[in-house]
DNA sequence: AACCATCGACTTTTT
DNA sequence: GTCGATGGTT
């Protein structure tokens, strides 16, 4: 019953792009930069150039480098671009910035001044290991926060700073950050271990240190595309520079009004900094919108004016106006969790679908009574954005066993599975370890080693012996088993599979089955791993360190299409999709804006753009519910609305129960959907003939709903009675 | 060394 | 309200 036009085949056909789009797609400029506007077709654009480049250009597939944030964005573009070019599409490079980075870390490992068998570490572990770096020196966790301090580090390498470039500081505070910063990095390097941020810091430095370097990238991308460019922080924008030179081409798209990211070290400047790094920039707005009625985007256009210094884009429709934006004060947030399933309700009894619907907040803390609310009224949903897969406890403990296979002087590692399944080995001995570590400049393994013969022998002994045979046997296999034999070897012969299984806890099975799904993984891995290099890998001694370093750059969370379900997810990651129906949800002053932007004008600014990115994700029908009272981290509050309610313009909003002080046992809406009558406003009239681009023509036999729940039955001539909800079907009234 | 209870903190999170 | 870290107890 409903038709998206999503499904026309893709082809470089060019006559159905709009005149911004073509020339986009075709600009010979060498330096280009492409304001793509929420809803514009931006990745149409950025798929149709690399195809245009590839087949109109004599561009060859390897002089193209295409870089995005996500994964689950540039496996998009690399499928969307495969669908078009076919196969010529498998030595173009498209990839985040870390994966690529990684990859020419990994051909030039000695060059980067980088052990060949370097491993990434994630989020979590560098944390862990700052932690202990702290303790080690002796500083206290209260005056030296650990966050704060790995705050401090990525900030500084997100700049582009090492701990020597950092100076000697006369804030107490900064200098000890600094000589953490130093010891941090002394620590990384000798253990052999990378984090996020040091990936891409080394690959701009292999490029500065190495001119022979990279001479030999820049000959070979000839034409650069940067996806979400707003979201570049200070070495990404650098690496590119570098990287372009004075020869390449390079496109970047992106959108100033959705930069969401400030707080990670994005810098929209980097915009105005590509228009004074480079000369002769052309600009090409992309300001036609595909995806929202006419009536949201003058909501979201009227927000986002209010912040200052704008590139300037205003985003307008040939579609329909569509329905007003509804707005709900609830009496409190279970009140407007309990309107939001009344009003899914609505939109499916009109013939819509879970799939159609997303609740955004603000933080996920919102989530949990939205998720009791939907359970309750057995409405199927999946929450976005939890743990993900490789970040799961009973994973990271497997792929630690793994990593210490690679290299034995990954301390992270080490202290992850040292006790683990517990076999007796403490706190206390772990101190002994670890200051004969410092002391010996040493890894954990080998100061481990040395201290065991040292001690009587019992518990202590016993265990640490035992961690040690069992690695080293598992050492052994290494050359013997293929990945997934040797990850399931691994899991028995640690104790670890048995020691998950005997836990206590409802997460037992659940943690049972993520087990099983990385041993499935790691057989893919190698299989694709294979069939990439045309053989068969009988040993894991190769596979195992690509896995290793896969793992820790993809989250994992692939597309698992978990039937039809409402999606619920914060702002921020909603940005890059669209919905028919979406509810914004908590819409307080203090919530959102958080009140921690209050004080600050660009803060403020960042939240309008993240209100703006949740407005124009709503394709038909947009709803702001705001609670005014709000139990939330264990105390309630009283809250006004959101100063940006007040910002869209009142007669593209309608409101619902504002004055409602109580959650009424029969709203207003329900009325709405009563069925018995046409409302005043319906489109048709019964009997009448209409015209569907599939179906042929009919006649409308009834109908229900209103605006955009509306939907009527016609009779077709050919295909019989049919449904049709009015916002889909592009029905045509047939004169007669 | 392992376990349990109490305390406190609490935006957002592409890699 | 819930998670994680910490500290005291067994």
């Amino acid at each position: 019953m409903l038709i998206t036009e999503e499904e026309v085949p893709q082809d470089i056909f060019l006559g159905d792009l709009n005149g911004a789009q073509y020339q986009a797609v075709t600009a010979s400029a060498q330096r280009l930069l492409v304001l793509a506007g929420a809803g514009s077709g931006k990745t149409r654009v950025l798929v149709q150039r690399i195809a245009y480049l590839l087949t109109q250009c004599g561009v060859l597939p390897h002089q193209l480098l295409a870089v995005t944030f996500t994964n689950k964005a540039a496996s998009e573009m690399r499928h969307r671009i495969e669908k078009i070019v076919g196969n010529s599409s498998a030595r173009l490079w498209v990839g985040t910035f870390h994966g690529l980075s990684h990859r020419i870390l990994r051909t030039n490992a000695a060059r980067a001044n980088l052990p060949e068998n370097f491993q990434i570490i994630d989020a979590d572990d560098q944390l862990r290991l700052i932690k202990r770096l702290i303790q080690e020196r002796g500083w206290d966790d209260e005056v030296c926060d650990p966050k704060r301090a790995m705050g401090f580090i990525n900030r500084h390498k997100d700049e582009g700073k090492r701990a020597n470039a950092l100076g000697i500081s006369s804030v107490p505070e900064v200098a000890m950050f600094t000589e953490l910063y130093r010891l941090y990095e002394q620590h990384c390097q000798r253990t052999a271990v990378v984090d996020f941020a040091e990936i891409l810091l080394r690959a701009y430095e292999l490029w500065r240190d190495c001119p022979d370097v990279l001479t030999q990238y820049q000959q070979r991308f000839k034409h650069i595309l940067v996806d979400e460019f707003q979201d570049t922080n200070t070495i990404q924008y650098a690496w590119l520079k570098l990287l372009c030179g004075t020869e390449s081409n390079m496109m970047i798209v992106g959108d100033d009004d959705q930069s969401i990211y400030g707080w990670r070290g994005a810098k929209i400047e980097n915009i105005h900094r590509f228009h004074k790094d480079f000369t002769d920039v052309v600009t090409i707005r992309l300001e036609q919108n595909y995806r929202s009625t006419s009536t949201i985007l003058a909501a979201a256009n009227a927000l986002i004016s209010n912040n200052a210094s704008r590139l300037g884009k205003e985003l307008w429709t040939q579609g329909i106006q569509g329905e007003k934006l509804t707005l709900y004060g609830a009496f409190n947030e279970i009140d407007e969790a309990r309107f939001i399933v009344e009003r899914i309700r609505q939109w499916c009894h009109g013939g819509g679908s879970f799939e159609d619907i997303a609740i955004l907040y603000r933080s996920n803390a919102q989530s949990r009574v939205l998720e009791q609310a939907l359970r309750q009224a057995n409405i199927a949903y999946r929450v976005y954005g939890g743990l993900r897969f490789f970040d799961r406890a009973e994973i990271k403990d497997v792929l630690a066993y793994l990593r210490l296979l690679v290299n034995l002087n990954d301390d992270t590692a080490f202290e992850r599975v040292i006790n683990l399944p517990p076999r007796g080995v403490g706190e206390r001995t772990l101190a002994s370890i670890r200051e004969i570590a410092k002391e010996k400049q040493i890894s954990l393994w080998v100061a481990a080693k040395s201290y065991l013969p040292t001690i009587p022998l019992g518990r202590i002994s016993n265990g640490l012996r035992q961690f040690f045979e069992c690695v080293e046997d598992m050492l052994t296999q290494v050359n013997m088993l293929a990945l997934s034999e040797l990850m399931q070897y691994v899991l028995q012969k640690s104790g670890l599979f048995i020691y998950v299984k005997t836990q206590p806890g409802e997460r037992t099975q659940a943690r049972i089955e993520n087990l099983h799904e990385l041993v499935q993984a790691a057989g893919q891995f190698s299989n694709s791993h294979d069939e990439m290099y045309e053989q068969t890998s009988t040993h894991s001694s190769e596979t195992l360190p690509s896995f290793l370093s896969e793992v820790a750059l993809d989250a994992g969370d692939r597309d698992t299409e978990d039937g039809v379900c409402i999606k619920l997810m914060t702002l921020h990651s909603a940005k890059g999709l669209e919905f028919p129906l979406v509810f914004l949800t908590g819409m307080e002053d203090g919530l959102f804006p958080h009140h921690r932007c209050f004080h600050d004008r660009a803060l403020l600014e960042e939240e309008r753009r993240l209100c703006y990115v949740g407005l124009t994700r709503a394709m038909r029908k947009l709803y702001l519910t705001y609670a005014e009272k709000r139990a939330f981290a264990g105390l309630s509050g009283a809250n006004r609305p959101s100063r940006f309610i007040d910002e869209i313009p009142t007669p593209l909003t309608e409101s619902v129960n504002l004055n409602a002080k109580m959650p009424l046992p029969t709203s207003p809406a329900k009325r709405r959907t009563s069925p018995d009558a046409l409302e005043d406003d319906f489109p048709f009239q019964l009997g009448q003939r209409v015209k569907h681009q599939r179906f042929g023509e009919g006649v409308i036999l009834s109908g229900d709903g209103a605006g955009e729940t509306a939907r009527v039955q016609v009779n077709f001539a050919k295909e019989g009675k049919k449904w049709l909800v009015l916002a889909y079907a592009k029905l045509e009234p047939v004169e007669q």
